[in-house]
DNA sequence: CTGTTAGCGCTTTCAC
DNA sequence: GTGAAAGCGCTAACAG
């Protein structure tokens, strides 16, 4: 059996609140004493039993990350901040699939929230879209920080990308490049940055006078398969685009690899362009010219964000919005004269 | 303040006892008495405070599950498997960033486990190399199961992928298509199962009496970059290989990139072969022919193992070698006449 | 500044 | 079959 608070106590000769007192860093201990006890501490090897903590503060100290398992951004790389953060700050974390609108996912997190198992909640796109998830925790007032939330709020503290103005700056630079007919893939309904990234294409169009024309749009989904589909089909037609910007990362792949299947060179026969700028977009040839989102810094951003809101620390900025940075590689270039 | 197992037993008019008994499935409660509470706990809404049970029964009904920071291939499509068993089985589940040998992930560790925050562990390469944690919870006597674990002992559980095999199919593939200069990338030297691809590759060349010449041999560390650099020194000499085995997906990665950065073609100029099949690897022109390890399932049966052996359930096989399977795609192809 | 006391919500004896 | 009482390890409230 382990060391417990009043092993220390017993041994440092004082009461368990007082080494208490010391765990917790609180005042009104003499220096002396203090000493003492932290002696005592480590000589019985004592580690405060969170459980017991948590039992009788009524809290979990446990913050909840809630992911779409659809996507596959989030990888350990990205976690092992987050992990880390709550460690310092002793909180443990768990990352929870979620997929909207599914009854099950519903009922695990209800069952976490209600059991009292979780203190605050960072999501992750799509988890907010339909809803649930905002409604849940603003009954039970459990605080959320969102990671580009589906709808903005004035209450709800979040963490954004600009997708607008990231869509923008592609847009431009394929049509810097000589580009007339650039065409774009949309992305799911559900996602706000989909929608923001349309706009800020039509708006680069737009603010160079190019019309935005609807037969130049094809849905993707942000997949490696829609992107492939998309680009079969726009590259199948009389008059073929001479740059598609994919609007993801992923659904850009797809279109590299349909693009190199059809005898395609990239990106003398056709300039690509992704958004997100996942792990991989610069180790594939010939290397992806992309939007920049900072996702690792975003979770941490937000991660610290809900720790103090739970810890009831006072926080200055609750909504941020972060502007994106095009990264120029491979993929585009100077259209064929 | 949410209800408790006294609102349940008031309610219900029984005693907390027989809520308890209840809750857990326990024997000697009349079916009546028990559909009765059952109403209770609907009406109430009672959700089981966690922490008080952890509390009393030392239990921290709490996974971890120990990744390199390193690696991607933990996304949240692989971790959503895992934390969805825990759910059921009522264990959370922690991913902790290790790095091998470091003395703050070290001193995490122990802290988790003297304060008994966890009841069990998976670790993941190369987490077991530096044989900390693998003295840690023997130590401890908190269980471990071991995925593809740098040394098999005989007591300590694992699911290990047969790395020898794999690479031995993947290199016969090679030659089966007429080459006979196949370079390998070489990974990390603490990674077991670079050891045992390296075997696996030699193993092929001997059993087609083709010799397996030292000069054939590269460093990768199984990074993108190394598997770039590899590529440019085998591709720059007098004679070239005809094939590379790169030994993982990532330094496949490095090759493909620095081949068509050099002109050349693949499968046409150059075959090229991973090891892992991760996500993306069907997605990459011209789709990577690898060996197929089943990360999601192997990491899935060792949480199982490891929930099992934390019950004190009995286990059957506690050491479990899973043969890969050669997934061929068009990155290899057959040697120009 | 320090200690005593009373629980947190649950499971575990052990009577009935 | 069922329940009363004790106590897990800690913190909060209040005395001293």
């Amino acid at each position: 059996m382990a060391a417990t608070i009043k092993d220390v106590a017993k041994y440092a000769g004082c009461s368990i609140k007082t080494v208490s007192r010391v765990i917790n860093n609180e005042p009104y201990v003499t220096p002396e004493l203090r000493t003492q006890v932290q002696a005592a501490i480590r000589a019985v090897g004592y580690v405060p039993n969170l459980s017991a903590r948590r039992l009788v503060q009524h809290k979990a100290y446990m913050l909840g990350i809630l992911m779409y398992p659809g996507y596959s951004q989030a990888t350990s790389a990205v976690l092992s901040r987050i992990m880390d953060i709550g460690y310092e700050e002793n909180y443990d974390i768990l990352i929870q699939p979620y997929f909207p609108s599914h009854s099950r996912s519903r009922d695990k997190l209800a069952n976490l929230i209600t059991g009292h198992r979780l203190d605050g909640f960072v999501s992750t796109p799509p988890c907010d879209t339909d809803g649930f998830i905002v409604d849940l925790l603003t009954t039970y007032k459990v605080p959320l920080v969102q990671i580009n939330p589906f709808t903005r709020t004035e209450t709800i503290p979040y963490i954004a990308g600009d997708d607008y103005q990231g869509a923008f700056a592609a847009t431009e630079h394929l049509i810097n490049l000589g580009h007339r007919i650039i065409a774009f893939l949309l992305g799911p309904r559900n996602l706000r940055a989909s929608v923001d990234r349309l706009y800020g294409y039509r708006a680069a169009l737009d603010a160079h006078r190019l019309t935005a024309n609807e037969q130049w749009l094809e849905d993707s989904e942000f997949t490696f398969d829609g992107g492939y589909t998309a680009t079969k089909l726009l590259m199948e037609r009389q008059v073929r685009p001479t740059a598609i910007f994919a609007g993801s990362d992923e659904s850009a792949l797809g279109v590299l690899f349909a693009a190199q299947e059809m005898g395609l060179r990239v990106p003398g026969d056709l300039s690509v362009c992704g958004y997100d700028d996942f792990l991989l977009s610069k180790n594939i040839w010939p290397g992806l010219t992309t939007v920049h989102q900072p996702s690792e810094e975003m979770l941490e951003q937000a991660t610290r964000l809900l720790i103090k809101l739970v810890n009831g620390e006072p926080v200055e900025e609750k909504q941020v919005v972060i502007t994106p940075r095009l990264v120029v590689r491979g993929s585009t270039g100077r259209i064929n004269p």
